[in-house]
DNA sequence: ATAGTTTTGTTGCATTTGCAATAAAATTTT
DNA sequence: AAAATTTTATTGCAAATGCAACAAAACTAT
C-alpha cells in the first residue's frame, strides 16, 4: 500500500507547482507563501516554530523567511525577555498579500475536493493527521542524526511497531 | 478546509526529507529513488512519461534520469521506430538498488498506517486517488502556461465548479 | 507534400534547498 | 556557580529544481 505515500507525493507536487507559478505574478519565489501563510496566522511565531510546522531544514526557513523580511512583507522583532528569539510579525502588506493567497489555496482545495461530500471530507482530514502524527518522530529523529534501523524490524527482529502484528 | 493541502504537504516534506537522508548512505541523490522506482516498475517507459507520472518539471527528469544513468542504475535505449524517443530500463545494480529502496517505502508506509484498519487505508487511498485526478487537469494547464481564473470565479462571475453549488 | 504543431529531450541560468559549521543566548546538569 | 547541553539563527557550499530557449523528430492539417 505504498500507494498511498505516492499519491500524497503527486498531489503535493502538483499543487507545489501551481502555487509556485501562480504567486509568482505577485512577486513571490518559490514556496515563500507558505511561510507568509504561518506567520500571518500566528503572529509572533519563531522562526524555529514554522520550520517545525512546515517540516523544512531550519536553514530553508531561515533564508526564506529572510527574504520575506527584505520585500516588506514580515518584520522580525527581538523579545524583551530573551535575547535570543525573534519574533515574526506580518506587515500591513504582508497581511495584503496574505488575503490574495487564501484565495488560491481555498480555491485548489475546492478543486481538490471536488465531488467529496462533508462527511468523507471530515474523514479524510482525520486520516491525514493521524499520518502526520504517526510519522512526526520519525521526523524529529532522523532530522537530529537518528536513524531508523527499518531494515533489522523489517526483518522481524525487533518489533516496535504495532502495525507490524497483523 | 484547507487543512487538508497543508496536512498533505506536511507529510510529504517529512517523508522526503527522512528518504533523502536514509538514501544518502545508499549513494543516491536528493529525490532520485523515486525516479528509479518508476523505472523499474515501468522498463522501456520514456523520460516525458516518468515527469507525467512524478509531476515534476521535464528538465529535471532529465537531469535526475541522466545521474541515474552515470551512476549505472538505468540505460537509454534508442527506439528502432522512434528516433527521437529514449527508452529507460534498470541495470542490474539498478535493480538491486531498487529492492532497498522497496524496504524502506514499505516501513515508511507501515509507520505512516499504524493504527489504521485496512477499510480505513482502502478508503483514504480511494479519496486520494480522486483528489489527485481532480488536480491533474489544473495542473496540465498551469504547466502549458494556462491561467486558472480562480479570483473571477471566487466572485461569483462564473460557475465552473460543481463544488461552488453547495 | 509541405507547413504548422506537438512531442521529446537537453542546456544555461537563477533560485531554492539542505547539510555542515559557526556562534551566541538560554537552559539543564553537576 | 560552573560546565555541559540545548535552542535559535545565520552562512558557505554543493546540489536539485524549474523556467526559458533551443533543437530535432513525429504528427496533423491544409
Amino acid at each position: 500500500m505504498k500507494d498511498i505515500l505516492r499519491e500524497i507525493g503527486m498531489i503535493e507536487r502538483c499543487f507545489e507547482s501551481i502555487a509556485n507559478i501562480e504567486f509568482k505574478d505577485y512577486g513571490l519565489a518559490k514556496n515563500q507563501y507558505i511561510y507568509l501563510a504561518r506567520i500571518c496566522e500566528n503572529p509572533g511565531i519563531i522562526q524555529e516554530r514554522v520550520a517545525d510546522m512546515l517540516k523544512v531544514h531550519r536553514s530553508t526557513a531561515s533564508r526564506a523567511i529572510g527574504k520575506l523580511k527584505k520585500a516588506g512583507f514580515i518584520i522580525k522583532k527581538c523579545d524583551k525577555n530573551n535575547k535570543k528569539i525573534l519574533k515574526l510579525y506580518p506587515t500591513e502588506s504582508g497581511l495584503k498579500m496574505y488575503a490574495l493567497l487564501e484565495n488560491e489555496e481555498v480555491y485548489s482545495d475546492k478543486v481538490a475536493l471536488q465531488g467529496f461530500t462533508s462527511e468523507e471530507i471530515e474523514k479524510l482530514l482525520n486520516f491525514l493527521k493521524r499520518i502526520r502524527q504517526n510519522i512526526e518522530p520519525d521526523w524529529e529523529l532522523v532530522k537530529k542524526g537518528g536513524t531508523r534501523d527499518y531494515l533489522i524490524r523489517l526483518q522481524g527482529t525487533e518489533n516496535r511497531l504495532k502495525a507490524d502484528k497483523r
